[in-house]
DNA sequence: GCTAAAAAATGATTTTAATCATGATTTAAA
DNA sequence: TTTAAATCATGATTAAAATCATTTTTTAGC
């Protein structure tokens, strides 16, 4: 058991770490890149507060495809809905990139949150930040085209990845992944992506893609039709 | 200025309303039938607490369609992601019936957040349950086929909606309503009920459903194919 | 109760995107 | 470094669902 010195709530907060400040016990944890966190349909006994790296929540789904619902990166809580609807998990979460962080235990999270307004404001932006996320997904895969949906994730992908200095944002997902953020298949994110190569919006090197023209892509996101 | 004397808050807490104990002032609103309760990009002083009727929360896309993020109801809050992340809101709400209940002004929202556990973890409850439901959508508009996706909304109606002694579930929405829930088109939807119709897994009497054979529903949604 | 407007229903057609197939390239492991 | 596996990419084809068009039914207002 150790304190956590350098816990996401400091990034947010901005004053002296939440845990510290109340001596609560912290367990460090560490994924390796493309580990499972936690699966579908399982009891959760605390949460996992990401300090690097990387995760992703996704569901695996009757066509067999997988659905990822949301990427998760420093300063996020992992499991959390699951503890606050004292629920078993709905989704399965796995580490996208090597990850690290501290693990908080139900009985002192639900400690926190009862004692310290601090942190229940905190996790009360923390879920509805989420909220907004999730509801402007909605409306994107549930009514815009193909090429609206693509144009729209590449404006987004500089929030999730860090863009170098050559101005690509190094994206760690697969084609089919960036696919699966979106509902699409992964053969028509490829011919989208490029197609918009083809009109120098954007520049594909691997993995990695450069932003060109971004007005254009927001435009198109926005239902401008090219 | 009022005191609320039956807030939402008895439901779900099976204590003394929680305003009551802290004598918060409430103000009591009430929407006739298709009002709009607040549009998108609007600032609120606070937070609508449901007390009577059903509410939507929509986004108007650029194709000129209505996605339908969530329908709200008895003990519910409106307005309270874009509260609590200081926003302006991002959504329009609108009285799908009659609604009335009390309104929470901002000031008084953050001091019960501050500074009454019970109420913090209500908050924090409510906006856990709101995101499992968020997510199931984008699981079920990503990755699940028309047929699916009806089949799945039909089994979801009796949440929403009350059902008769008869077993036909009346519901408030248009087929075109009920369409914009799930993305697609709303001949798509009435010519999949037509065909669950033919199948006799469900009966229709005006936007009245009964739901005949749920277990072929709830099979269909899974995806196993007819 | 009558009338106009809105919504529901269905058929025909078009569009979109998924699927299938194959080859090129990249990545990772021996 | 070589080799196998995974991923990326593109073309051809099929399937799914949207759109358009029209008729029927329901709802709401006078």
């Amino acid at each position: 058991m150790l304190y956590c010195i350098d816990c996401p709530f400091h990034i947010s907060e901005n004053k002296k770490c939440l845990f510290q400040k109340r001596h609560i016990a912290l367990n460090p944890f560490s994924f390796k890149k493309g580990e499972v966190v936690f699966s579908e349909n399982q009891s959760l006994s605390g949460v996992f507060c990401i300090k690097e790296g990387t995760a992703v929540i996704l569901k695996t789904c009757s066509n067999g495809k997988d659905q990822i619902i949301e990427l998760l990166s420093r300063g996020t809580l992992l499991g959390i809905r699951s503890l606050l609807s004292n629920d078993k998990t709905n989704l399965q979460a796995k580490s996208l990139t090597p990850i690290s962080g501290c693990f908080l235990a139900k009985e002192d999270f639900f400690l926190l949150l009862a004692n310290d307004p601090d942190f229940s404001l905190f996790i009360c932006t923390q879920l509805a930040s989420y909220i907004k996320k999730s509801d402007d997904r909605i409306v994107t895969i549930g009514q815009k085209s193909m090429r609206q949906r693509v144009a729209e994730i590449l404006l987004e992908l500089p929030i999730y990845f860090k863009t170098q200095n050559n101005g690509f944002v190094d994206v760690k997902l697969r084609r089919e992944d960036l696919a699966n953020m979106i509902g699409i298949a992964s053969e028509s994110l490829i011919r989208t992506l490029s197609f918009f190569r083809e009109q120098a919006w954007i520049e594909l090197k691997g993995k990695e893609i450069k932003i060109i023209n971004s007005k254009k892509l927001e435009q198109i996101s926005q239902g401008h039709y090219v």
